[in-house]
Order: C-alpha cells, then structure tokens, then sequence
DNA sequence: CATAAAAGTTAAGAATTAATAAAAAATTAA
DNA sequence: TTAATTTTTTATTAATTCTTAACTTTTATG
C-alpha cells in the first residue's frame, strides 16, 4: 500500500512514517510541487497534504491533481483551527479530511478505509504489449501463454518500460520509477536488472523487444 | 545541461566539477554579480546558487533573478545552520535547497530532478524540415520515411543544423553546441561527424541538404 | 594553371558505455 | 534466530562511439 504525503512538518512525517512503517509505504515530500512530480511518477494509493504548505495551498493542490485526471483518494490535514468548511475540502476534490493534532492510529484507520473504497472501484491494472501480459495486482507477466516468474525489481522495470513504450528511459528515469526517488543507490544496478529481465522475458522467446539506447537508456518500441 | 553554479567557495565547486563533469556542464562563477551577467547571457537547465555570496545574500538574488523573469530552476546551497526556513527560500523563488555539507551524488539527483521538471514542460521537442523529423524526446530521425539511425554527436549537429536552417553555422558554433563549450582539443572531428551525417541522412537520398559554405562552415538552406 | 588553404576521407586506437559474472550485502520468509 | 531469496556491488569483458592524424581531394585566388 503506498502513499504519498505531502507536508513540511518534520516531526509530523516522521512520526507517521516511524509508527505506520509496517503498515504502509510512505514517500514523504515537503512542497506541492514535489509532490505533484510524485504523483505524476508513481501510483498512489492515497494522497495525505496538509491544508497549509509552503508553496500553495493544499486546497489548491487538490484541485491539481484532480484537474490532471488523477482520481487517488486525498486525505487533506487541517489546523485545529482550520475552519475552511468541510464542503470547501470536499468541493476541491479531497475524499476525507483529519483535523491537527491527531492520533497516528486514526490515521491509519481513515487511510485504510479510503484504500479500500479506491480498490473496490479501480480493477485490476493489466497491461498488454503484443505477447505479453502484465497484472499488477498479481503481479503475474505471461509472454506468448507462459507464464514468466519476475522479482519485484525488474517486475517494476518491465512495467515502467511497457508503460511507456516508444519512448527511451534513462537510467536515472528508471531509477527514479522503480527506487521511489531514493538517493544513494545507483551504478549498473540497472544494468544486472535489466540482465536479469533479458534472460527472462527476451531471451527465451525469438523477438527481444527491451533495446539499448547506447549513451542513452532503454526502451521498448511502440506498439 | 548547463548548469551555472554561483558560489565563492572554490574547493566546494571543483569538487563538484571534477565528480559530475560528465554529467553536467558547468559554469562557474563566485559572485551574485558575476552570476547576473552569465544568466543573461546564457540559458542554463539550473542554477545552483550558494545563500552566503560575499556581495548580495542568495535570498535576495533569487529574488533579483526571478525579477528578471527568469524562470530556471534555482537550488540553493544553504549553511547546515541555516534555519531560513524552506519556505523562504521558496517565497524568493527558489525551486529547491541543499545543505551542506552534502554528498556530491544528492546534488546530481536533485539536479536531474529539476532539470527534468523544467523539461516537461517544454519538450515535446519534434522538428520537421523538408521530408526529414526529427524527435528529441525519443532520438529517432526519420528521412523520407525510413528510419536513420544516428549516433549521439550526429544527432546533436543535424538537431543543432535544423534548427538554425538558413543560417550558416561555423565549426565553433557547433562544437560550442555539441560539445558543451568543452575546452581541449579538436581538430576536424566536427568534419568526420559531418562526413557520417552525410553518409546517413544525405547520401542515400536525392537531395543533399548539408551545405558546406568554403571557408565559413555548414548550412542547410532555409525552408 | 599553380598554389595554398580548406574540406573530405579513411582507418586505427582511445575513450566511453554496456553486458556479464560472481561475490557481498540486504531483505524476506520460515 | 537461521535459511532462502533478492538486491547491490565490484570487477572484468565486450561493444560502440569518438577522436586523432595522415592522406586525398576540392576550392578560391593570383
């Protein structure tokens, strides 16, 4: 279950991050710019913001995201004494509002109830390109019938790739994708598993649809 | 990239030009006054800027900066005691801080994603002349409609000729595009490029396009 | 038409970038 | 916790691209 929360309070993220690490996986940024480069980057499973942030305001940001067609529930944290009713909240686009200070564990009880009615809605994500066929929710790829056993890493490559045929993707791209932004980690990493994902998805079968963009990065042809 | 890095600390800045220089090209200058003349003079993907300038405090030349109407992502490097808080930086119209000291590999990614940022706003980058397009974004050149594959500094000169067609471009124009304004030798690599460029996109068709002007350097007629 | 300067051609080797293999580290499951 | 698996690092090899430099051809000009 992923989230992404938008908040420049510090001690607050960490908080949440420190107590619901188990339960969720937090990315955490601290303007509505950044976080609007996440949500354009990753899938979310719920969108927290604090009402007030240092660039625009959170209601603003709600209407962002919705005006980009993204329909990720949004939990939106206001000041105690925040009184922008809760219709304002709800017409800009927010699914369910927490008022500061908080307990963590209502968070996580309100996180949970929004994932669970964005689930009921939203079916499976499958994703076809030619011959093969990839379910995000099973995490399952099968190429030409069978059925290909990936491990998360390059099942998230593969997916970034085919998500994005016809154009090519940086190695940084990649990384920033399939490493949620996290800094430190890089080399050939992307490299061994792009290797590793040759050997299971090309190799094996006549045409070998990953190509390498010499000096540039990766990709797959359009369809 | 261009990045233009204003800061008077000299160690700090050759360390980060010896580690990302083939990542990036830098300029570098150390003062804010310095820095006002290169930003007019030239267009860079980021600016980096340090807050503690011997002539002006780097608040106040983002400010002076964004006066200007220049949008270029700006990343400030602040004191690791600077408690300026992000959002006063972000009110000067700052995009983006670091503090030092910090690891020269964060200052690449936080680079990459601003420059990126930056970009997807602006790309989209097609160009079309005569019977030939040409996509930045994907890095295929199309002539007549089949497909001509060119190598990086290939691709960079026939982009750099097309988009200046009438004009005649001398060989420093395109080293100083295609190279980055890097200092060192060349002899007449731009002339074995040109010979390839040719014998790619020209020769295999009727008309060739690639103009040598005697004594001057390239052209491709105006369209 | 002779000449010098400029441009074109070629091929070798330098430099950069990618692929691979195997070990080490980290994570996850039992 | 230990064992199993996945991920990352490191080192080595392979492939591709870039640069250099010697040599040839073309061009402008007296």
């Amino acid at each position: 279950m992923k989230i992404l929360i938008i908040d420049d309070n510090v001690r607050l993220t960490e908080r949440i991050n420190e107590k619901l690490r188990r339960h969720f996986n937090f990315d955490t940024v601290f303007c509505a710019s950044d976080g609007l480069d996440s949500i354009e980057q990753h899938i979310y499973d719920v969108i927290v913001l604090d009402i007030g942030l240092p660039d625009i305001n959170g209601l603003e940001l709600c209407r962002l995201i919705r005006n980009k067609g993204i329909h990720t529930p949004i939990l939106v944290l206001t000041g105690h004494k925040a009184v922008d009713s809760k219709v304002k909240l709800l017409e800009a686009g927010a699914d369910d509002y927490l008022v500061k200070p908080f307990e963590v564990h209502e968070l996580r009880v309100r996180l949970l109830a929004l994932s669970r009615r964005q689930a009921r809605i939203e079916r499976h994500d499958v994703i076809t390109y030619k011959d093969i066929i990839i379910d995000t929710e099973r995490h399952t790829v099968i190429r030409a019938g069978i059925d290909v056993k990936l491990r998360r890493k390059e099942f998230d490559i593969l997916h970034y790739l085919l998500s994005n045929s016809g154009r090519i993707m940086t190695r940084e791209m990649i990384i920033a994708h399939a490493w949620n932004n996290r800094t430190g980690t890089w080399v050939n990493t992307v490299d061994v598993h792009i290797k590793h994902l040759r050997d299971k998805i090309d190799r094996p079968f006549d045409e070998q649809y990953i190509k390498t963009c010499y000096g540039l990065g990766y990709k797959v042809d359009a369809t």
